[in-house]
RNA sequence: GGGCCGUUAACUCAGUUGGUAGAGUAUCUGCCUUUUAAGCAGAGAGUCGCGUGUUCGAAUCACGCACGGCCCA
């Protein structure tokens, strides 16, 4: 049972294949015997088609085919060739492989539209042309099938460039039909639990995945172009930290004890600095334990990188150098539309102190700045909730949030955050209330924070007792002590700046996306039929 | 957690005043060897998200629940 249309490497034989193809028939005959009822005639008809491929002596899922060549290369290759000059090269032969997205029969030949990685192609199948035998195959193809073909290049009569199909091949029998061809999913629910499909039918989700991939590798050169070491921390942490966030709780049976998802990494990624790793990063997933919105995943990717020797404005100055790689890289301008608006990322970026900010965007009376109780109750009226141990700095940046934050369209540095809210970055030497430290914000959302780390272990103990004391006061966002953070520190830690920049934010921003869930390959959701 | 909106065939969507379910695509059958959302003729396909209630009768009205979206917190 050698059938023409097994398929090869190259030109190989087929007798392994048609063995697993008898494999296959066999216990797809068993199946035939036990049908599965609740399956949808689709389905069904998809079955029936699989097992008269193999009647024919084809396999469903062979794995011998090897494309040599790529839908991208081929046109760019040959995309611009004329007619004539293809017909002269008729000689040259192609093979791809792909998934059929479209099937337009003439009975005797049919024109077929696959798509692989780089690209989507047009076929044209013919009975003259083809096997007789893989010709029967091709017209049990459905459309969802993944083939192999090899064949030449030619253009049709309204000149669209077009593989004629000489060796056909099946790849991979897709036993569920595709979404409709014209409207594609669109579903916003079944397509993220479905990811996969939303994948196969929307280009413009590749795109989106394939850019967020490029932002990643652009960030990663950046950071390796300037001698930073790239780093993994531990991800389930006994002890918290690193942000003033509610973790996930999780329990390790073999030690018995309780463990928590990190909600960032930045205690540990300090504790390399202090080992002497001077500039480290680390790209990876945090979770926090919040709500969801078109900002918040529960997990969500952040980039933290630390420099000694370095202060926050130096890091001001990288993050703009970062930003304007990234820009050039992914969308080949510094000056683009995000929602229909302009961002121009051209340096230098405005810059704010925060007080000002308040007092001018958000039209708060100077008293306010420095009076605890006037300020918890501004922010109340703004809708805030406060525990009645909040500090003045709480207060204000509730405040910020509403009344500044959303208006930060261009990207803009706020400075001279209030130092209660701010337990790992270093006093500013001026003023003891704030600390050497910014936030940078783009479209109206935060995008990143620096800081000039606080290494000065004594004062870094004090502030683990203030958070100590937030958090028996009711605070559970407030932070835990680590004692071995502290040991650290008391071993040396070189004057440090650290900054930590949420990735799928960023991802949004080069994209045009208005939900962190479209940059976010599986987010976040609620079983199904729950 | 609160408010508003949505859930109907595999997909995209209609569905009037409450009267027993529709279209396009896809699928199946026939014809068709250069189509472009191919075309022509015919056919099949539904737990109207789930449940309870109102009613002679519910996709439609009421209540509850599930899942999702947007806004707020």
């Amino acid at each position: 049972m050698n059938k023409p249309g097994d398929a090869p490497v190259g030109a190989g034989s087929g007798r392994a294949e048609a063995a697993v193809a008898k494999n296959q028939q066999n216990s797809n005959q068993e199946n035939a015997q036990t049908p599965v009822s609740d399956e949808n005639l689709l389905v069904k008809q998809r079955r029936q088609k699989a097992a008269q491929i193999q009647e024919l002596g084809f396999g469903l899922y062979p794995n011998t085919f090897r494309p040599r060549d790529t839908i991208g290369e081929l046109i760019k290759n040959h995309g611009q060739l004329d007619a004539a000059r293809l017909e002269y090269q008729e000689y040259l032969k192609f093979s791809l492989a792909g998934r059929i997205m479209a099937i337009r029969s003439f009975g005797k030949a049919a024109f077929i539209k696959i798509t692989d990685r780089t690209g989507s192609l047009q076929l044209h199948v013919q009975r003259d042309v083809l096997d007789p035998e893989q010709f029967k195959l091709f017209k049990k193809l459905d459309v969802g099938d993944i083939i192999g073909v090899v064949g030449h290049l030619f253009r049709t009569r309204t000149r669209e460039l077009t593989l004629k199909v000489e060796q056909l091949y099946l790849v991979t029998k897709a036993m569920r039909p595709l979404p409709e061809k014209f409207h594609g999913l669109t579903d916003v629910e079944q397509r993220y639990r479905q990811r996969y499909l939303d994948l196969i039918m929307n280009e413009e989700v590749r795109d989106i995945f394939k850019a967020r991939s490029a932002i990643v590798s652009s960030l990663r050169g950046f950071l390796t172009e300037r001698g930073f070491l790239e780093v993994e921390t531990p991800m389930m942490q006994a002890i918290p930290g690193g942000a003033t966030a509610r973790p996930f709780e999780t329990h390790h049976n073999a030690l018995n004890m309780k463990l928590y998802l990190r909600v960032a990494p930045e205690l540990y990624l300090k504790r390399l600095v202090v080992g002497g790793l001077e500039r480290v990063f680390e790209l990876n997933r945090n979770f926090r334990n919040e709500g969801i919105s078109v900002r918040h995943n529960p997990e969500f990717t952040m980039l933290e990188f630390y420099q000694a020797y370095a202060t926050y404005e130096d890091l001001i100055t990288m993050t703009e150098e970062m930003f304007g790689k990234v820009a050039m890289a992914v969308k080949g301008t510094l000056s683009f539309d995000y929602q229909g608006r302009n961002i121009n990322l051209t340096p230098p970026w405005q810059s704010i102190d925060f007080r000002s900010s308040l007092m001018e965007m958000g039209n708060v009376p100077p008293e306010v700045l420095f009076d605890r109780e006037k300020a918890l109750n501004m922010s109340a009226s703004m809708g805030g909730v406060h525990d009645r141990g909040d500090s003045l700095g709480k207060a204000l940046a509730k405040i910020f949030d509403v009344t500044v934050e959303p208006n930060l369209w261009q990207p803009t540095f706020v400075t001279g955050f209030p130092r209660d809210i701010s337990p790992l970055s270093r006093t500013n030497d001026l003023d003891p209330d704030i600390v050497d430290r910014f936030e940078f914000f783009i479209a109206g959302r935060e995008m990143g924070n620096g800081f000039s780390e606080l290494n000065d272990p004594d004062d870094q103990r004090s502030r683990f007792n203030e958070q100590v004391a937030q958090r028996e006061a009711g605070d559970d966002e407030a932070q835990f002590m680590d004692q071995d953070y502290v040991r650290a520190l008391e071993y040396g830690m070189p004057p440090t700046a650290g900054e930590g920049l949420g990735i799928d934010r960023l991802v949004m921003l080069m994209t045009d996306q208005p939900s962190i869930r479209e940059v976010i390959l599986f987010p976040l959701l609620r079983p199904e039929q729950g």
